[in-house]
DNA sequence: CGAGTTTGACCAGCGC
DNA sequence: GCGCTGGTCAAACTCG
């Protein structure tokens, strides 16, 4: 049982079948980034067409992963909009939604998240644990709850890439197919579900697969190295970023168009203006817009220099 | 001492 | 039903 089980070895983005956009609202962006240091740019927050480098991905590379347009990313995935949105009302929110169609179980751990809420391993450490604690926390006969994810590709040389927010590690694996093992972190916030997978291309060492699941329902804490991101709130709340019109869906785009070859070199071609138009016609009702698209791209602790 | 990481074990889902 | 694999837990460990 060496790779004869995947058809196509490399950058298996999906990395498990779940990995169905129609049926759980995932969807896939890409991004290439010379520098770590361009950390925005990997979410497309100050993403410069000249120095964003699409990387142009065979669609056999995603297997089942649906392609969409990022237009219509907005009205797939399960959004929880509400401003004053909370952690486990936005994973009630997303849970509700995600698993409309599966089972109806319509599972009240879900909705009660807060059952889940403190991992703040209860574990009385130094208790001890249970020899023979069948369950391990984990309540049994419980489905996991996916939520919707993401990834990006991101050209870095560092596995863990700064995003404004804290995470814990809490497990690494070995991937199949894959020499690099995968991380597993989870928002440092307690009230905070969200995860994120890091793993490497196995095809491409120097790319990092960063898979976020679930929705952030807190600010950033900051950069390390100075700069505060305050955006995120549009971005994890609502899934999609005051940027998804900004995204580039390299494959996708013609890939909905059909005809259109669709090149890097198009997908270039939407310039910053087009998002900013777009920002303009569709303000974000939780943006400042005082602040203009500067505003929502960079907070003012980093304007000043 | 608290926060974060490591790591082995456990569990669930899925394909055969 | 079985085995494989991904995902998670939690004790032990490390670090600041």
């Amino acid at each position: 049982m060496d790779d004869n089980d995947n058809p196509d070895p490399g950058t298996d983005i999906s990395g498990d079948s779940s990995w169905t956009l129609g049926a759980e609202s995932e969807s896939v962006y890409f991004f290439g980034s010379d520098r770590e240091s361009s950390i925005l740019s990997e979410f497309g927050w100050n993403l410069q067409p000249e120095e964003a480098h699409h990387r142009s991905l065979e669609p056999e590379r995603f297997g089942d992963v649906e392609r969409i347009e990022s237009s219509d990313l907005a009205g797939r995935l399960p959004l929880a909009e509400s401003s004053g949105l909370e952690c486990s009302a936005a994973a009630a929110q997303i849970g509700s939604a995600e698993k409309a169609g599966d089972a109806s179980t319509s599972n009240p751990s879900v909705s009660s998240s807060s059952s889940e809420d403190p991992p703040e391993k209860s574990t009385g450490s130094g208790g001890g644990k249970p020899p023979e604690i069948p369950s391990k926390g984990r309540k049994k006969g419980q489905k996991r709850i996916r939520q919707p994810r993401f990834a990006f590709m991101t050209k870095s040389e560092v596995d863990h890439l700064e995003d404004g927010y804290r995470w814990r590690k809490y497990g690494q694996k070995a991937v199949k197919n894959s020499p690099f093992p995968r991380s597993y972190y989870r928002c440092t916030n307690s009230k905070c579900t969200v995860k994120k997978r890091v793993e490497r291309s196995s095809e491409d060492p120097s790319i990092v697969i960063t898979t976020y699941e679930g929705q952030h329902c807190h600010h950033t804490v900051g950069f390390p190295r100075g700069g505060v991101i305050s955006q995120e709130v549009t971005f994890d709340g609502r899934m999609t970023p005051p940027l998804t019109s900004h995204f580039y869906f390299p494959d996708m785009s013609f890939h909905r168009e059909g005809s259109h070859s669709g090149s890097m070199a198009q997908s270039h071609q939407v310039p910053a203006q087009a998002r900013e138009a777009r920002a303009l016609a569709e303000p974000s009702p939780q943006l400042p817009t005082d602040e203009g698209l500067l505003g929502d791209m960079v907070p003012p602790g980093m304007r000043n220099g």
